[in-house]
DNA sequence: AGAAGCTATGTCAGCGCTGACACTCTCAGC
DNA sequence: GCTGAGAGTGTCAGCGCTGACATAGCTTCT
């Protein structure tokens, strides 16, 4: 390691003085600028090559008052969808020239507002990706537009028309899922709920609730357990997983007297923890028992039985909201719905005579 | 969003101004130098609070020549022991002031120096990790050196002595299972092991044969797949996600006429997939068939049965990588190795008679 | 021929911060 | 009273780049 080692590095001016020309005229080349002469751009081209010339990010920064970083909360639960979805945001971000930057938030200890002041805030991001729950913080998003920062929301539940947002169709894939476990004969449901803050909750649930009815079902069919409870319920240190969390619920869920045929989820992470659980207490599914999540992450086809789901187009939500990010001039309000589409897999089955 | 709109934003002056101090003074409040009096800082404080000032990264960078940025490399097909890698990395930086920025790079088609030259590199981080594969380019590592950018390596296969490194106990690991599943009387056994060119693909395999061998097995006992052999089979123009590796691997390995009573893999996404694939075929686990991974990472109690597997303390390690990119004065060939614990659960069982 | 318009390039201040160094007090020690 | 040390603060250049503007050398038109 040369740390300590004083490297002044190559600048523009070098590149100048080899190229027989401006600091400004190399500055065109490296940023693509029209109106320099072929043969100059060669010769800068060369000059740069020969003495390995890099832009310093953080002067060109200073500059132009823009980072080239896109931030993104996580939650600190990581479930399967927001895995991917960073991985897909990181290359969106790379394909245009960004960077991406990852900053995890616990909203259920902290501020949302506060963790960006403390954190993200002073990196002067160009635009921040704000996922569900995170983005109805009106704090944050006050914040946020006090220092003018750019910022996409992600499934976000109230003032819709504020700023640009990317969401899948939640209520659309809800009634999916909720018209194939009824046609396939079941009449009894446990649901497991999401964070009852965010939109996507609200609409997979009320969707999958109200397609039932509308069927013929009635409310007194449900079993309904909210995941804050679960959550509530952990001793550990450690943050329960959404597995384990969905563990958990089918411990309640398939001890009731009146045990339900049929599970739906708010998404896939919990419902591998039903299968497990199921699993464990010699429930067969789906012969004894349908469960059924949403996302269709990595995480459905990795349960076994493979998982019945609601696929939401991850990649093109993460890639839509990059492009919202970084498309100049930045369009005021953006809305984008991206469509969800029912996956029929295994671990759902007519319901049996138990 | 009032992007276009131009805020000047607020400055070391601005607060020393109001302060009635210089602009230094306030520099030294805001990083906590020694030597200013307590009246002083108080008063630069209020100030800064009145105004909301916001240091501005991109000018200290330049002024200090020391980014504050953090690089990863990841895979492209993300096994669960990097998500989780990612999330703790992330808030080990936090911790120490940094932000992590993440990169992605698939080697099987680019090479990694590359990629850096073409990404990370002129964001000049203050330090990047550098995971197995990667961190054996010495290509990559030239260029770092170059640059004299700080990197640690994660279990790295040559060099040693060449730059700090983490890595697990992959050999010791290996023999515990090695161990675990001899004393289960297992004597046939099927193998997937990683891309050939990381340490840990090696020091797990060559552990594990000898381990087995020394017990009284013999090398015609094995039957062993190499991960490249299957991402090759591949048709689908995604890259073969591990778990579908290793269910690649299962079809091979369960057909064979003198089929394997157990099977390690190289990780426990591997392994997860060899027991999808045991589902999906009607053969029992652990009843007719034991498999072992590595790592346990999240997926290893999200298969049913929940798998055995050697635990690697995948946050001590990335804790330790930012601690030893972080650290001042940073000390040059730390090496440190982080134990393995063997983690018996349902997936290995007593050999059956078939 | 002169005006007008273009293209290709140069000049220079300044983005916001910090390191190196200078300066002014105060106070202890002789 | 003088010296030296140290604490507290200020001055200023310069990190590497780009935006705004100026300039030089063309061509084209009147």
């Amino acid at each position: 390691m040369n740390a300590g080692l004083i490297v002044r590095s190559v600048t523009l001016d070098d590149v100048a003085a080899i190229a027989g020309v401006s600091a400004k005229t190399v500055s065109r080349v490296v940023n693509n600028d029209s109106k320099v002469s072929p043969e100059t751009r060669k010769r800068i081209q060369k000059a740069i090559d020969q003495i390995g010339y890099l832009p310093n990010l953080a002067a060109r920064s200073l500059a132009t008052a823009q980072t080239k970083l896109i931030g993104l909360f996580t939650p600190p639960s990581n479930s399967h969808f927001f895995s991917q979805l960073v991985r897909t945001a990181t290359r969106s971000c790379r394909e245009k020239g960004y960077n991406l930057v990852i900053e995890e938030c616990d909203i259920t200890c902290d501020s949302a507002a506060l963790v960006y002041k403390s954190g993200l805030r002073n990196l002067r991001c160009s635009g921040i990706i704000l996922p569900a729950i995170l983005c109805d913080d009106m704090d944050l998003l006050d914040l946020l537009e006090v220092d003018s920062t750019r910022y996409v929301r992600i499934a976000p539940a109230t003032q819709l028309s504020r700023a640009p947002y990317v969401t899948g169709d939640h209520a659309g894939g809800s009634t999916a899922i909720a018209r194939h476990l009824w046609s396939l004969g079941h009449r009894r449901f446990g649901m497991v709920t999401g964070i009852p803050a965010a939109a996507s909750t609200i609409l997979r649930r009320d969707a999958f609730i109200k397609t039932i009815i509308e069927s013929g079902g009635s409310l007194s069919d449900f079993d309904i357990i909210e995941l804050p409870h679960l959550l509530d319920e952990n001793q550990g240190p450690a943050p329960l997983s959404l597995v384990d969390a969905g563990r958990l619920a089918g411990q309640i869920l398939l001890k009731k007297s009146q045990r339900p045929s049929a599970i739906y989820t708010y998404n896939d992470d919990l419902a591998a923890g039903i299968i497990i659980q199921a699993h464990n207490m010699g429930i067969s599914v789906p012969e004894q028992l349908s469960i059924a999540g949403f996302d269709d992450s990595d995480i459905a086809q990795l349960c076994w039985p493979a998982l019945t789901t609601a696929r939401q187009p991850i990649s093109e939500i993460a890639m839509q909201a990059v492009e919202i990010l970084t498309s100049s001039p930045c369009i005021p309000h953006q809305a984008i719905v991206c469509s969800t589409e029912l996956v029929i897999r295994q671990s759902t089955g007519a319901v049996g005579k138990d």
